[in-house]
DNA sequence: ATGAAAGCGCTAACAC
DNA sequence: GTGTTAGCGCTTTCAT
């Protein structure tokens, strides 16, 4: 079973090979009636354009990159949003993966650059605000959307999850049961959201004439061992917070678990927030209340943008940017302080 | 900054065209004095070949399809290690996706297989025992390596974690604990890891000259909720089980919230094992006992297979298969009986 | 509105 | 050992 071409459908349908490619790119210049014929015909053959033909041929590569710097959940739901608008626009993900701490990730950029041909890249934190990735693909002219960048950057379009306002709605959320010493431990400094969360924290915490503590700020490192450490240190103050609201859920559940071990009752004794609302968030007990992240709605925004502009040329700046905002999901693990 | 192609470093290191290919495969005929000047002249130019001309034109692609049905840990894992594979061979790996419960899931294959080009796909369960997906990969003559399969399947190698002594393992290590009613929350039967693991369970359990009781087992669908579930029917038995064994770590979860909602505490009460070493099996309360499955080295071998086979025309049988095994990690949610 | 011809950059099958 | 000649399956001109 030799895979069906292009003039195979051609043959098929009646038409010239062009015709067949006009229809498959949705061209104008076809009569409709023909524009049927060779869609059904192509549709009984199981006809699909060769991507490596494609991209030799023409200007796309209908290939788009998804940029790996490490395996977390917020890069797994980013993937499969990524997937499904490379889907539904028939295209194709391909992961690479880089690891920022590399000896000379200048190489490796360039080297991964240039044996890549995506009509563009999805780019997560930490990667998005890497001043050498950024500058390696822009030199090489390679289109990207940053999602949940640091900084501006005119050459690339920004998907923006709305960092403050989210962590302003959680901080209302405890302020609102009753909660005065609220503890916030942040994300890494390298992570944008990390500073933005903190505005948005201090923001709601001023609408009720308060401000964030200095011992009450802590700064993890986004896993559950940095979770778990920074509330040790917490819980050994002497007014210790009543709630604790950390920047991500892997955090949530190190403080969680210290909690546990120190025979504390969550949410009796201390509430615990998160953000991000992985998979794992209402599978934990007590099920967290976090932050809904729509990852996958902002990666497949992300691919949807990347597509739309691939193949013309690149050159001419994209949009702006867009903004996605994320839902308060409480559970059991936020209540009234003791 | 256009492209550098294989006429350009042919011209510039005045070979032909033929020669450079030769030297960028490392394939023999060619004298080792213009091999070391195609090479210099090659990095002087920063030459890499461009993979849709090598795809278009030869028999490998340089890229490896890793086949998605649905998210979970399990395939993150795999994903992961079979990008670590690709990169060091220098591949690039495309996820693709594919729905089994589709309405014309062989329409859908036969096109996702049309559109592919590449060396060959890595499956997972369920897909990789999908009658329908392997029979267009089989007509296609796409090599595939199936990660832990129900069944034998002579055209392709198998990878497999050992289930049955992974399973017997921690049932032993359950019984050694003096546990003597223990449930096992098997997984769907469309996974044939599920029948797998139970005949280690019934094996472990046959050593101690016990067997495994019917309302002991039960069938769950490798989810949370089906975790939970079932726990709940089995704590309502007259002699309830003073142990679970859940068929992997989201259904334990679903063990440990319903368990802890009725007020059981773990592992005192009730101990719970699990099956998998999902990340956050250790951040849960209390830590999962579980097996670890060495899931992204298994993918890594499946990948490293599928490139070793590449472009020998697929046709002749690949090696049998490969056997890994899993290990088993104490955690906190396993104790003696009450 | 449609088609014919000419490549895209590479590898394969043969020369020599 | 090395070069020559054809394509791979598509998109791009440019005709008509």
């Amino acid at each position: 079973m030799a895979s069906v071409t292009i003039t195979d459908v051609a043959r098929r349908a009646g038409v010239s090979m062009k015709t067949v490619s006009r229809v498959m790119n949705a061209e104008p210049h076809v009569r409709d009636e023909v524009r049927q014929t060779v869609l059904r015909v192509a549709r009984e053959l199981h006809y699909r354009p060769k991507v490596s033909a494609r991209s030799l041929a023409g200007a796309r590569s209908y290939q788009l990159g998804f940029l790996l710097h490490q395996v977390s959940p917020y890069a797994i739901y980013a993937q499969l949003g990524a997937l499904r608008a490379c889907r539904a626009f028939g295209y194709h993900l391909v992961v690479e993966s880089i690891d920022l701490a590399a000896l000379d990730l200048t190489a490796d950029m360039e080297a991964l650059v240039n044996g890549l041909s995506v009509d563009g890249l999805i780019l997560l934190p930490p990667v998005c605000d890497n001043q050498i990735v950024l500058k390696t693909l822009d030199a090489a002219a390679i289109p990207y959307v940053r999602i949940s960048p640091a900084t501006v950057h005119e050459r690339s379009p920004r998907i923006d999850p709305g960092d403050a306002a989210a962590a302003c709605a959680m901080t209302e959320h405890l302020l609102g049961l009753g909660h005065r010493r609220i503890a916030l431990i942040q994300g890494p400094r390298n992570h944008a959201a990390s500073a933005r969360r903190l505005e948005g924290f201090a923001q709601a915490l001023a609408a009720q004439g308060l401000r964030p503590a200095v011992e009450l700020v802590q700064e993890g490192l986004f896993t559950f061992e940095s979770g778990r450490d920074a509330v040790a240190s917490l819980l050994a103050l002497k007014h210790p917070p009543t709630a604790i609201f950390a920047s991500n859920d892997l955090m949530a559940f190190g403080v969680m678990a210290k909690a546990h071990e120190l025979g504390l009752r969550i949410p009796g004794d201390l509430s615990v927030a998160g953000f991000d609302d992985i998979a794992t968030a209402s599978m934990v007990w007590p099920p967290l209340t976090t932050m809904r992240q729509p990852m996958a709605d902002m990666a497949a925004a992300a691919a949807e943008s990347l597509i739309a502009t691939a193949g013309k040329g690149g050159a001419e700046p994209l949009e702006g940017g867009r903004s996605f905002s994320c839902e308060l999901v409480i559970r059991g693990s936020t209540a009234p302080p003791p």
